[in-house]
DNA sequence: ATGGATGTCCATGCCGCCAGCATTGGCGG
């Protein structure tokens, strides 16, 4: 996304928040939310668009126009700052404590004069926040409990750990006799980058279900759980370290250190509304909005026990017995409310429930080739031939072996003379089954030109060329660049095209729409990198490539033999941006994607 | 503040759960 985007977006959510902390109009505070989200995932940077392109976007009208053309030629929205002047700057950290909406710090705030997070801490130690409505003592424990998390820095969980936290849990579940069916949910399902808490869903074997405090029980006693907030027969909440047995991404911990955790909450269900239940926890919220109108709209109703018939009554069907039309599968919801399977990918409300026709996605074994791979011969720890064995191993027709270029002098980065032996040395390895690629991965340089002359480049059977330096460069100067490096004929991948690293630094903001209006020209495919620091393209990015007809590239950048398991995210990643097998250059058979590469450059 | 149906007004995503000070408002999915 453009950095202006982001930056306007986030102004504008700003805005939406301190409309409802003023107690004004909600409808033009979520007004404000819609166009903050709608400027997330346009593809154009808002400075580029004049006023008849941006009223076309959906959610945005005169007024927002005017305010994004206002903010692209100062920087800044003056009906914002007239806002903030008005707002305690602490009150917005206040809301992003978990179960603080703005109405309870509106009324904190006016009653009670709590303006940040240490006023708050006074009004609770001295009492006088059981003075606020609805603030009763269990709200105040919860409050302050969410504090002192706020307080260690918590952020969300990259994909990568959260699924291995999951799997930790889950595998112990499935093990129970009693247990019939276990997934882990919300985010982590919809395979987003980063997740905020992990949900898990367990259905309990008909006719076992006083067996249910067994289940709560062993998952409260999994190894890594550090402090048990609930522990009930059906819900269970734990807090789970981080640094528990998470691979070679482990970190030490001192003694006694107890480290970042993470919100694991267990949730245990009758297999008869598994599917109902499950949709409800995967969400995201906008699906299950979306989907619970259009039930009203069929004169049914959904909640998480299942779809029913609606009769207006005030109690909840399931409470009185009513039979539901569906629950017992996610499948024959779908199909009960005439969609297609909509995958857990695609749960965004981002056009999906208006689509007829099933989507058929890439999935992890569609997969037929690795693309990006390093070996001892720079930064990697397999050799040539443990590189081949272990992605034949995957049922791969094809591993290219793309060490780094000589700029990249930490990462062992390959001298031209270098690179010439290497090559040699890859044509002669043979691993039967498999084809070897000689190829690298060549730096895009500051200035858009790469690391290698075109002489050396024509000699390789695939370059992936990847920004690793200079990624704080302006947008503006970053398009060019990344535009210039499409531009070498040479180029058949783009690799990891912004350098973001999740949570870490945020990378290049280039027009994306411009990269991918390039890249689709040139015939240059764009990489999902699949390493969950990474995941980049990110999922908007994928979805706007998709629309445009441009070729991706999954790869996993393997280092390591256990890297290739990766492939899961990068392949969720493509899910979330609606990418078909035939736009993913990893799914072709060997003849057509051998037969692309040497089309390129003249080869 | 927006967008849809009109020709300027009108509605604005659903549903369950929880705490509270009691039959509802706020929150979160």
């Amino acid at each position: 996304m453009p950095a202006a985007n982001q930056a306007l977006a986030s102004l504008l959510h700003e805005m939406s928040q301190m409309l409802d902390l003023l107690g004004e109009d909600s409808f033009r505070a979520s007004s404000h939310a819609r166009a903050a989200r709608a400027i997330e995932d346009l593809p154009h940077d808002i400075a580029s668009m004049d006023r008849k392109q941006l009223l076309e976007v959906q959610g945005i009208g005169p007024k927002m126009a005017d305010k994004i053309l206002e903010f692209a030629a100062t920087g800044e929205v003056k009906e914002h700052k007239e806002l903030a002047s008005r707002v305690p700057p602490g009150l917005l950290m206040l809301l992003q404590i978990p179960g603080l909406g703005p109405k309870i710090v509106r009324a904190m705030w006016t009653q009670c004069s709590i303006c940040d997070i240490p006023s708050l801490k006074k009004c609770i130690d001295d009492g006088t926040i059981l003075g606020v409505p609805r603030m009763g003592q269990k709200q105040v424990n919860k409050i302050k409990a969410a504090i002192a998390l706020a307080e260690q820095g918590q952020q969300r969980l990259w994909l990568g750990r959260a699924y291995a936290l999951a799997e930790r849990f889950a595998s112990r579940l499935r093990e129970l006799p009693m247990v019939e069916r276990v997934e882990p949910a919300g985010s982590l399902r919809r395979g987003r980058d980063t997740v905020g808490d992990i949900d898990i869903l367990v259905a309990i074997r008909p006719g076992h279900d006083h067996e249910a405090a067994q289940i709560g029980e062993a998952f409260r006693t999994t190894p890594g759980v550090t402090q048990v907030l609930v522990a009930g027969d059906n819900k269970s909440s734990v807090r789970a370290s981080l640094n528990f047995d998470v691979g070679r991404w482990k970190r030490t911990v001192d003694e006694g250190e107890q480290g970042p955790t993470i919100q694991v909450d267990l949730r245990v269900l009758p297999l008869a509304s598994w599917g109902a239940a499950l949709m409800y926890f995967t969400g995201s919220k906008e699906h299950n909005v979306r989907l619970r109108e259009r039930a009203l709209k069929m004169g049914m109703t959904l909640n998480e026990w299942g779809l029913f018939p609606e009769d207006d009554e005030k109690t909840p069907p399931q409470a009185r017995g009513v039979k539901p039309v569906a629950a017992a599968t996610e499948e024959e919801v779908y199909a009960a409310l005439k969609l297609p399977y909509i995958p857990p990918e695609c749960r965004e409300d981002r056009g999906e429930c208006d689509c007829n026709t099933p989507i058929r996605l890439v999935e992890v074994a569609d997969i037929k080739a690795e693309l990006h791979a390093h070996t001892t011969a720079s930064d990697g720890q397999l050799s040539i031939e443990e590189l081949a064995e272990a992605a034949k191993a995957r049922g791969y027709h094809t591993i290219a072996v793309t060490d780094h270029s000589r700029s990249s002098a930490v990462a062992g980065g390959l001298t031209v003379e270098r690179l010439l032996t290497h090559i040699n040395a890859v044509r002669s390895a043979k691993v039967k089954g498999i084809t070897i690629l000689a190829g690298s991965e060549v730096d895009i340089l500051a200035d858009g030109t790469l690391d290698y002359p075109d002489d050396i480049l024509k000699q390789l059977d695939i370059v992936v060329a990847s920004p690793h330096a200079g990624l704080t460069q302006d947008p503006p100067t970053a398009t060019a660049r990344m535009l210039k490096a499409i531009g070498n004929p040479y180029v058949h991948i783009v690799g990891h095209p912004t350098g973001r690293l999740i949570n870490r630094r945020a990378g290049l903001s280039p027009d994306l729409a411009a990269i991918i209006k390039a890249a689709q020209e040139h015939d240059v495919a764009l990489e999902i990198n699949s390493h969950w620091m990474r995941l980049d393209l990110r999922d908007s990015h994928v979805r706007e490539a998709v629309k445009a007809g441009c070729k991706i590239a999954i790869d996993c950048d393997v280092h390591a033999r256990d890297e290739f398991d990766n492939i899961r995210f990068g392949v969720a990643t493509g899910r979330r941006g609606w990418l078909t097998p035939e736009l993913c250059i990893n799914t072709w058979d060997a003849e057509r994607l051998h037969g692309w590469l040497k089309s390129k450059g003249g080869r």
